[in-house]
DNA sequence: GTCTATAATACGATAGAC
DNA sequence: GTCTATCGTATTATAGAC
């Protein structure tokens, strides 16, 4: 557990995971993440050379960890796959609804913001979502699924997962996100259930 | 067919469509979007005495008639509206190649943008998904699905389009989207046998 | 109605004292 | 290492000539 926040560098980036998650890249300034943080601009500077780019790519990166470890906590919770993945996107509708739809899908926006116009910041976003799919595509395995399955699944499960946010957001509800989960159960029940009875 | 832009007011709305489009609202700029649409800055604020959040409102109305529109058409080319659907999906990825993925998915970077900093732009990104997902479930139990599941699945459908969209922007390719597409259509034929054989 | 010049403000980034 | 004052350059928006 290092979420307690130690040094002043770490206290810079979580100000930024949080405003990049809520607000997006271009919305949120240098000014407001460093008033934040309670840090002053030269001492900014001096821990970030790269500025609000270099900023941005650590804290995508940590971003990213947070995220695999979010699909390897919520699979922990349920013996099946299935139900864990489903777990998950209930776990974020519960933040997304508890954050007032400010939190929950820290790279949603800022990875779509910077998808064609910055190609350092698309570039770690990519890296990020590979990560998780390849974590998912290791949990489906384990649970049953084929390979060939596996792969598509996880990225159906990363798309719900954004597009469920996105509406949540959008509609100030969970109910989108509820929606979403529900049909991902059917899915993944039905996929499997269709592969296993392949297999005999 | 009004798509041939006639009035300089038009051109601004257009130009404003693209950009907010691809690059989203807080990195598009009233200077970018004149020096697009050729159009001087007095007179932008003479068509737009709200400025750029008026602009918005108004482009981001014209973009959910056009996302049912888009809807519309996808549905008229296939007998089946599961077959339709999934094509929709098809002709977004494949606007997203031709446009170097800088378009197809207009809304997607703005919803998320202002779902909780700017009231008036979130609840005309509402109104606009939520016409979308109404044109949806018509479509649906149209094609023979239940209105319970209609409701559900119009949200997952729209969710896994904008999230195949987000995945397919961020990797610079049509494959998530193509990934999605299939297990929507997976999902979707499913349901309706399910459906239907209860309903006998 | 059309356009240019400019205001007021915020931005990211830097210089330089301590 | 720490901090403040400031530089240039964006931004949105307006004033006022034509």
């Amino acid at each position: 557990m290092k979420k307690k926040v130690r040094t002043k560098r770490d206290e810079i980036l979580y100000a930024a995971w949080g405003l990049f998650e809520s607000q997006g890249y271009h919305a949120t300034g240098i000014n407001q993440i460093i008033s934040e943080s309670g840090v002053p601009k030269g001492s900014f500077y001096h821990y970030f050379p790269e500025g609000k780019e270099g900023l941005a790519l650590e804290a995508i990166d940590a971003i990213g960890e947070g995220m695999i470890e979010g699909v390897r906590a919520a699979c922990a919770t349920r013996d099946d796959v299935v139900e864990g993945i489903v777990s998950l996107l209930q776990i974020i509708a519960t933040k997304l609804d508890e954050t007032e739809y400010r939190h929950g899908g820290p790279l949603t926006i800022v990875s779509l913001e910077t998808a064609t116009t910055n190609e350092r910041i698309n570039a770690a976003c990519r890296s990020a979502y590979h990560g998780v799919q390849a974590e998912l595509v290791k949990k489906l395995i384990q649970g049953g699924f084929t390979e060939s399955d596996a792969r598509d699944l996880s990225t159906t499960i990363v798309a719900s997962l954004e597009g469920g946010i996105l509406l949540s957001r959008a509609f100030h509800s969970t109910e989108p996100m509820e929606q979403t989960a529900r049909q991902l159960h059917n899915l993944l029940s039905e996929r499997r259930r269709t592969a296993t009875i392949a297999n005999n």
